[in-house]
DNA sequence: TATACTTTTCAGGAATTCCTGAACGTTGAC
DNA sequence: GTCAACGTTCAGGAATTCCTGAAAAGTATA
């Protein structure tokens, strides 16, 4: 199994690309490889067309499976296990998102909001609980409206992204539903 | 200087998270402290407060910079460099964000888009092309979209976010203005 | 159950990244 | 100009992460 350049340059960008993240080059690259494959691979196949020991494909195969980003099949009368990237690009988003949300953002919430309930006893920590808080508040907003927006499917996510942000203003200019109650609770907040 | 243990479990947490990311465990805990801290602090002072080398703080310092995530400041009478993080933590994702861009979303899309100006001459070629066509228009939908929300200011994000995908979708059940384009795009393309 | 095929584990060497102290460079005060 | 204070650079040791081959474990077939 050779690669063509096509494919070859693609798969050592997301190689590099992935050391720029947690991921080493390894898994960025079997990854970027089954994405593009048009069929499932082995692990054998793997191996050999990225010149990784087979050792080394097994245990990056397993990193993509904890992060649920390879699907597991298997060809009729074949005992090797086959493995394929989801075809949909916007499936895969939100799997990775909502990966990194837990392993990420959920920890640093729950540190935060652990932070918030000390009762500081000095100047220094009355001000990092106000930087904490400030922090703490941006995240949850964040992430929340995130995990709502990605509920949409693929079809109305695409519209409201070409609208844009100008047409979204447009809701808010109304200034009729809720921003009312927005309006108050930011008047109450300091 | 002495960290109190709320601003140390802040501290600590960051530098893990930084190592997630590209970034080191000793960037992550300078900006960390940097974001809690009441004052501008010198490179003496965080190096005495995180039991780093003077020469690892000068480095971490500088890469914060090359972030632009800190800001260098003097103070009056005094010669050495005083470093804060931006107060405004809107403006710091938003900074983030944009430095993200810079680095790794830009050069992903254009080896996107050269690998889409080859002619491919094989099929497996021809599948490639078409996973990287889909990548492609999901990065640089959700990139745009991004960029032009971000222009908004704090207080319309925060409403924005607040009302979630709910009222959104509303924007679109109307169908008039803009949605019979975006409609017609999408029977063109397979 | 024995066999052949496949995947997983893991010790340890290779490669990379991190961190430090020492040397050097720069700047302002005197 | 000299000196002290401060910042930067960098060679190389420390620590970590990566990767491999060998061995073990698992599994379907006969």
């Amino acid at each position: 199994m050779n690669l063509t350049p096509l494919v070859q340059s693609f798969v050592l960008h997301f190689g590099e690309m992935g050391s720029r993240w947690g991921i080493n080059r390894t898994v960025g690259q079997i990854y970027a490889l089954l994405f593009v494959s048009a069929r499932p691979l082995n692990a054998d196949e793997i191996a050999e067309a990225l010149a990784f020991s087979r050792s080394n494909v097994s245990m990056g195969l397993k990193e993509l499976e904890s992060w649920r980003l390879v699907r597991l099949l298997h060809q009729p009368g074949d005992r090797r296990e086959y493995f394929s990237a989801p075809e949909d690009v916007w499936a895969i988003f939100r799997t990775l998102a909502e990966e990194r949300r837990k392993r990420e953002v959920d920890p640093t919430l729950t540190m935060l909001r652990d932070a918030l309930l000390v009762q500081p006893d000095n100047e220094p920590d009355r001000h990092a609980q106000k930087r904490m808080a400030s922090m703490h508040e941006l995240i949850e907003l964040s992430t929340s409206w995130f995990a709502d927006v990605q509920k949409l499917d693929e079809r109305t996510l695409r519209q409201l992204m070409k609208l844009g942000s100008a047409a979204q203003k447009l809701l808010l200019m109304k200034d009729s539903l809720k921003p009312a109650a927005t309006r108050n609770k930011k008047a109450i907040e300091p």
